[in-house]
RNA sequence: GGGCCGGUAGCUCAGUUGGUUAGAGCGCACCCCUGAUAAGGGUGAGGUCGGAGGUUCAAAUCCUCCUCGGCCCA
């Protein structure tokens, strides 16, 4: 026996530099910065020029701090989208966009004024606007960077800002459609206004306070009802802003709410009484004795404030302190007998058409007018006495319930929180007039108390009411809610003179189309239309936008702020305005060339022309809200030859769900007014990336997840794959043990590829033509086609989960632990000529080139890596794995139902392996000799091929049904490990590898 | 408080028009290999499908309620 040869230097491994371990932290930034160098977003603009265009149209995220995990799964997706759509050979130029005015960058730099100690309001605006400016900027510039790193496809070098001069002139113009075609009306609503700052204020800018308020029952005596027997008695109405009721026009009630009419009877628990109280009281509280109409759960509470009212009234009257009033329905009414409780108690629905008189109904006027019961959802049985005061001037329920009764807001309370001068109650020649949030104003002795109790309406009033109320985050004064005049866009109106050509409803045919120049529809039903015929991914996303723009209210446009683009409107004293194309022009005109700061009142005259006096129109002051302008993005994005590459419509539109009612749903309404379509053919949506726990990721508790430090950590691929993984459909979690878990799922592809590159080590297609492909081989190319349809289909639904999945179980289980594990024996030791060998490599070479592009859209920086280490010189001649285009696999079918029978088999005989393994009978499987049930082989395998595909040492058949394994006697060949009959001894080799070896050494 | 959406193994996801013992990958445990080696292969354990009722011969799937979570409103 000889001494046993190491055959190892005979063996082909594979032979790659391609490092295991991939270091992306450290390894992207530079491929990041050779794709800069070599331009390689221009040179992608080339290489597609001529295609079949694809436009995705960006959302603009707000241009105010850091990027954080919710932009950075949008702008993967957005990424994903426009690299699979360029891998499907399309252009899909993409031109990023910011939004850049609006409220929490002028707190911003207002903030910093106040830590100068300088005041807003003596602040130039123009300066004050150029600081906003350079705010949003410092943010774009800012983000634009931090976006970079996650490896974006996308036009860096020239991004949209809303806040650009050509922007914001587009944002005009495009105001001045609505304008030129009357599509904008002067209306008002109440807003939260702070009477100490003169302005009105957000949401946001508000904080409450708990406070204690001046709580009031008043009397409106009712003149006419549909139940005769209120007629003459009084509707209480409580509240905690007396204020309001010198605005007060009406009065609501609960539909569904129960009212007892009730007689107020004073009465001692003594028994005894005081004529003397009594006769004083006659004065004090004329209303003992009458009829009230209250909420009949409401009754107990009305009547205890009504007996501490009482008591109240005259102190130095010891008797009064113990009486107690008391509310009973008027069963004893005079001119009816025996009537039950149940007949003096009315459902609210039955008090339509009642109507009241105001207490102060004496001044006539205003007050004389009838204040008529109206039905309110709004109001409950929480407190009060069921029936609300209504003043449409000062709340928003008051505002939407008279307004819809054709009760019209007053503007009785000017800016600084005054009754106007011209109000007959407590007007300008009133010397107790104060700003309505003075307490001393509201108080039981100020006085609208006192005039009401003058008039007998006030039935009680104490200043102990403690509830939570709105203050101004800066004065920290009270705020009130107050009806101003603002903007609106109508839902409901026909738009007659629309700039757009006629879109004429299906049904109707081409016969109406020439009767109707314009499309009367109205935006609602525009939008709506839209709405059915723009796709949604997913589908539901349909459902919540279409109940959202089917209800929606007037769209009001008006901001009263500095910080965005003005209403460029000229406006007459009766609140119409001036619809003249060539003022338009010359206003647009200016902003193009100065931005918004062009609209100052110094260029009135310059803009009107000849043809209209100045002095016959105001300027309008307002803002538009952002979403105007968020709306218009298409408008300056896509059309246009600011960026020549763009296109009108869009063919997506992608934002997370929350755009339903924010952009998607300003440039559908901006879009459907302006030019009679959404801009977009389809939207598609993303949830919310919460914590690993499912729950909403904030700064106070300290789960959010930084994308920086994760790139920082782990690499931008990780994080890409992350996005690519979840369902981001829906709401979906991130956390260290599912980055954990992207990580394990990162390294098996990247596991794949190194296994690839180092199999094609040297591969030079050398297959010649007449090779025959074995079986598993086309097998292979078969599932791989499988798997191109469906990589092609999940990239045309945008199911970017799926893609991901799909290629990692190919890579995991057709590859990896099937394909190359069988094919592991032929590529190390087959002579490197053999044609079976040649024809594994060449089919390797194909599944290179098809992972390498399905990979390159989700793992970019490791799909150029991949690229790169099997093509330098392509690297050197400033090629990418992205510029590609998408695989084209060579159409090969299989058996597939035979190969699936094969596999099935497989597993069983791994299956029936490893008890042997485990009592150490055998180690490896390749020392396995296995009996299959001959009926359980799929027709035309060979036992030699079924033992190549088992990687086992011998398979034969049977007639059991069993799987039966044994341990082989054959010995083990020294170079290939196979255990084969022809082997001699242990250490010898077989006849495959005695060939090879000895043609090497020959050669050597 | 209202509208809409969602809750399937430790993790990420599949589960067709209700129809056998609810699947996959990863992770985990154990084993093998030591010629893809901080890799590769195999086997296995994990689920009362958020909970409770109901419809049905049959429910993860349909209905009702509850619960938890999310988005948008108030």
């Amino acid at each position: 026996m000889t001494e046993k040869r190491d055959y190892r230097d005979t063996v082909f491994l594979p032979k790659t530099d391609f490092p295991m371990k991939a270091g992306l932290p450290q390894k992207e930034p530079g491929i990041l910065a050779r794709w800069q160098e070599i331009g390689l977003y221009a040179k992608l603009r080339e290489e597609r020029a001529g295609r079949e265009t694809f436009i995705l149209h960006d959302g603009p995220p707000y241009a105010n701090g850091d990027m954080h995990i919710g932009h950075a799964l949008n702008r993967i997706l957005k990424d994903m989208v426009v690299r699979s759509q360029t891998l499907l050979g399309k252009d899909a130029p993409f031109v990023p966009g910011w939004d850049c005015h609006g409220l929490p960058i002028e707190w911003k730099v207002e903030e910093q004024y106040r830590k100068k100690k300088r005041n807003k309001n003596e602040v130039d605006p123009k300066e004050f606007r150029a600081e906003c400016r350079a705010y949003a900027q410092h943010w774009v510039d800012t983000q634009r960077e931090q976006l970079k790193r996650l490896g974006l496809m996308a036009d860096f070098d020239n991004p949209y800002l809303t806040m650009q001069f050509e922007s914001e002139a587009t944002i005009v113009a495009e105001l001045m459609k609505f304008v030129e075609a009357g599509n904008l009306y002067r209306g008002s609503k109440p807003v939260m206004w702070s009477p100490v700052e003169e302005t009105a204020l957000a949401e946001a800018e508000v904080e409450y306070e708990d406070i204690t308020s001046t709580q009031i029952d008043v009397a409106f005596e009712i003149v006419e009802s549909p139940i005769k027997e209120l007629v003459g008695a009084h509707a209480v109405i409580w509240t905690t802003t007396p204020w309001t009721i010198p605005v007060n026009q009406a009065l609501a009630y609960g539909p569904d709410v129960e009212y007892v009419l009730c007689r107020t009877s004073l009465y001692h628990p003594s028994g005894g009484y005081d004529q003397a109280a009594l006769d004083k009281l006659d004065g004090l509280a004329p209303w003992l004795g009458g009829e009230f109409l209250v909420a009949r759960e409401l009754r107990e509470s009305l009547s205890k404030r009504l007996t501490s009212a009482i008591r109240k009234l005259s102190p130095d009257i010891e008797w009064l302190s113990g009486v107690e009033i008391e509310l009973e329905p008027s069963t004893q009414r005079a001119d009816e007998s025996f009537r039950q409780e149940a007949d003096y108690i009315f459902k609210g629905s039955e008090l339509a058409g009642t109507v009241a008189r105001h207490p102060m109904h004496h001044l006539g006027g205003f007050y004389a007018k009838p204040r008529p019961f109206l039905p309110g959802d709004f109001v409950t049985t929480d407190s009060g006495t069921g029936l609300v005061h209504m003043a449409p001037d000062h709340g928003e329920d008051d505002f939407d319930l008279c307004r819809a009764n054709g009760i019209e807001p007053q503007f009785a309370v000017m800016d600084d929180g005054r009754y106007r001068d011209d109000w007959p109650w407590l007007g300008g020649d009133d010397e107790r007039r104060r700003s309505v949030i003075n307490k001393p104003f509201n108080s039981p002795e100020g006085p609208i108390c006192s005039d009401l109790r003058d008039a007998g309406g006030l039935l009680s009033a104490s200043e102990d009411y403690a509830h939570s109320y709105p203050h101004s985050w800066r004065s920290k004064a009270k705020v009130i809610y107050r009806c101003t005049p603002q903007w609106f866009v109508p839902m409901d109106k026909p738009m007659n003179v629309g700039d757009f050509d006629v879109a004429v409803p299906e049904g109707f045919g081409a016969a109406v189309a020439l009767f109707t120049s314009k499309d009367h529809s109205t935006l609602r039903e525009i939008a709506m239309r839209e709405i059915e015929r723009v796709k949604f991914y997913p589908e539901k996303g349909r459902r919540r936008i279409g109940s959202m723009v089917e209800g929606r209210p007037d769209w009001v446009l008006s901001r009263q702020r500095a910080w965005g683009v003005p209403i460029t409107l000229f406006v007459r004293p009766d609140g119409t305005y001036l619809q003249d194309s060539e003022v338009n022009a010359r206003v647009v005109t200016a902003v193009r060339e100065e931005g918004v700061d062009a609209w100052d009142v110094a260029r009135k005259a310059e803009f009107l022309g000849p043809n209209h006096n100045p002095d016959h129109f105001e300027m309008v002051t307002d803002i538009l809200d952002v979403w105007f302008d968020s709306g218009c993005t298409h408008a300056f994005t896509l059309e246009g030859d600011r960026w020549p590459d763009q296109r009108w419509p869009a063919d997506l539109y992608l934002e997370g769900s929350d755009q339903h009612r924010g952009w998607f749903q300003s440039s559908l309404l901006e879009s459907s007014a302006t030019r009679g379509r959404a801009p977009y053919d389809a939207v598609l949506t993303h949830g919310f990336t919460m914590d690993s726990k499912g729950k909403k990721m904030s700064k106070s508790l300290g789960n959010t997840i930084d994308p920086l430090k994760v790139m920082e950590q782990t690499g931008a691929d990780i994080i890409r794959l992350w996005a690519l993984s979840v369902d981001f459909t829906e709401d979906h979690r991130i956390g260290d043990e599912i980055l954990k878990g992207v990580g394990d799922q990162y390294r098996k592809l990247r596991n794949t590829f190194r296994y690839m590159l180092g199999a094609l080590d040297g591969y030079i297609g050398d297959m010649s033509d007449n090779t025959e492909i074995p079986e598993l081989e086309v097998y292979i190319l078969s599932l791989l086609a499988d798997l191109d349809a469906k990589m092609r289909k999940a990239v045309e639904e945008y199911d970017y989960n799926t893609y991901t999945r799909l290629l990692i179980d190919f890579c995991n289980e057709d590859l990896s632990a099937f394909f190359f594990d069988i094919r592991k024996d032929r590529l190390y030791c087959d002579a490197p000529d053999a044609g079976a060998r040649k024809a594994y490599r060449a089919v390797l070479d194909i599944l290179f080139h098809a992972l390498v592009r399905y990979a390159a859209p989700v793992i970019v920086f490791t799909a150029e890596e991949v690229w790169q280490t099997r093509y330098p010189e392509d690297g050197e001649q400033g090629g990418s794995v992205h510029l590609l285009d998408w695989p084209s696999i060579p159409q090969v079918a299989a058996d597939n139902a035979r190969w699936d029978a094969l596999r099935a088999l497989r597993e069983r005989v791994t299956e029936a392996i490893e008890p042997l393994r485990r009592d150490k009978t055998i180690r490896s499987g390749l020392e396995a000799t296995v009996v299959v049930p001959a009926a359980a082989v799929p027709e035309g395998f060979t036992d030699e091929q079924l033992a190549e595909l088992f990687i086992t040492a011998s398979v034969t058949r049977g007639d059991s049904d069993e799987v039966t394994v044994t341990r082989t006697t054959d010995h083990k060949c020294g170079r290939c490990w196979r255990l084969l009959p022809e082997v001699t001894e242990d250490g010898a080799l077989c006849g495959r590898c005695e060939e090879v070896v000895s043609e090497m050494d020959a050669a050597a």
